[in-house]
RNA sequence: GCCCAAAUAGCUCAGUCGGUAGAGCAAAGGACUGAAAAUCCUUGUGUCGCUGGUUCGAUUCCGGCUUUGGGCA
């Protein structure tokens, strides 16, 4: 028998957090958080974190699972899902994997190989001071030696693609193309049910801005700045996450508290448009437009029906 | 009230020795397999403030008006 799945997916500031609460409680569920921000520890408001008091309505997984210097790549996100996943069903819960990360999604409804070519920092750290020092067209001459095929369909540019591109080849002795071929091929393991929220897009912004103001209200500066005392640097991949890079420039002087608000903004509005592109892919996806909805609870009925309808 | 300067893309500005225009940023669209809130690609956007004049032709030259900024009173 397949297992259930269901997944709710959407633009930041959307509003997937509140439905997935109501949700799961309808449907007996748990919440497998789906957001590569999420899992760190100690950064819980530029990350829009569900609160702890949310957390004891309903069972989330994958939150603050990892420190901020610690790695974690989406072959770690697949493996502790699918065992999530897993045990929610042994047990007759329904997982509701919830987020905006596209990649971690596609790891879990697509059938990627994530076994062979783990990465080599070393490397990485190798060509790209190369890039730095030679350019990019050197690495991309590297890369085009080795494999071709995956070199037409990547820019020169496009360094850490590139870059990885060559480490698969060094590490597996296989191309790109060969270690990719399952793309796009889908999964059929689930019972599965794919929620995506959008709205018009303006309004979406709007929220948006709201929400960074919000953030500043909630103390994103204090977080920052607490982060920054237990000696974690702006290097990390963590720290590369939305809101903190910029607050830790505003932090060096490099930018008014006004111009890094509305930076902030800014590069979250850039998020939620890259989040649509990436979605609108995959057809498997029932769009629900929350405005078309005269409140929240008319477009959870409406889920809800479908759900059934779908006998999850 | 007088003098000077400015007015061009959503924003900041460049430019046309008279032949209806272009950069950066923003925006829109796209890509995406072990960093993914990362990384990268593509593409426009115009009553050139309004109004007369000169001219085959004015966003460009001349006059008036309006608005904004600065100076003098």
């Amino acid at each position: 028998m397949k297992k259930n799945l269901i997944i709710l997916l959407g633009p930041t500031a959307i509003g997937k957090t509140d439905l997935s609460l109501k949700l799961a409680e309808q449907i007996n569920g748990e919440i497998v958080s789906c957001d590569s921000m999420q899992i760190y520890k100690y950064m819980d408001v530029g990350s829009a974190k569900v609160s702890k008091m949310e957390q004891t309505r309903v069972k989330h997984h994958l939150i603050d699972i990892v420190y901020p210097d610690e790695e974690y790549t989406v072959a770690d996100y697949k493996r502790d899902a699918e065992n999530i996943i897993n045990s929610l069903n042994d047990l007759g819960k329904v997982p509701i994997v919830t987020g905006g990360t596209g990649l971690y999604i596609n790891s879990l409804v697509y059938k990627l190989n994530f076994t062979t070519a783990e990465p080599d920092y070393q490397l990485r750290e190798r060509l790209e001071k190369m890039a730095e020092t030679d350019g990019v067209d050197k690495v991309f001459d590297i890369l085009k030696s080795i494999d071709a095929e995956t070199s037409e369909k990547l820019h020169p540019n496009d360094i850490k693609r590139v870059i990885r591109a060559i480490e698969i080849y060094e590490q597996s002795g296989i191309t790109m193309g060969e270690y990719n071929k399952n793309f796009r091929t889908e999964v059929e393991d689930y019972n599965l049910y794919m929620i995506g929220l959008n709205m018009d897009r303006e309004k979406l912004y709007e929220r948006i801005n709201l929400r960074v103001d919000l953030m500043m209200e909630a103390g994103l500066l204090e977080e920052v700045k607490s982060l920054i005392e237990k000696g974690y640097t702006k290097d990390l991949i963590s720290m590369q996450g939305i809101g903190y890079k910029e607050v830790m420039d505003y932090f060096e002087d490099r930018m008014t508290l006004e111009d890094t608000i509305d930076l902030v903004k800014q590069k979250s509005r850039n998020y939620a448009k890259r989040q649509l592109t990436w979605f609108r892919r995959d057809d498997r996806i029932n769009w629900y437009n929350k405005d078309e909805f005269s409140s929240e609870d008319e477009l959870l009925e409406k889920i809800l029906e479908d759900i059934r309808k779908n006998n999850l």
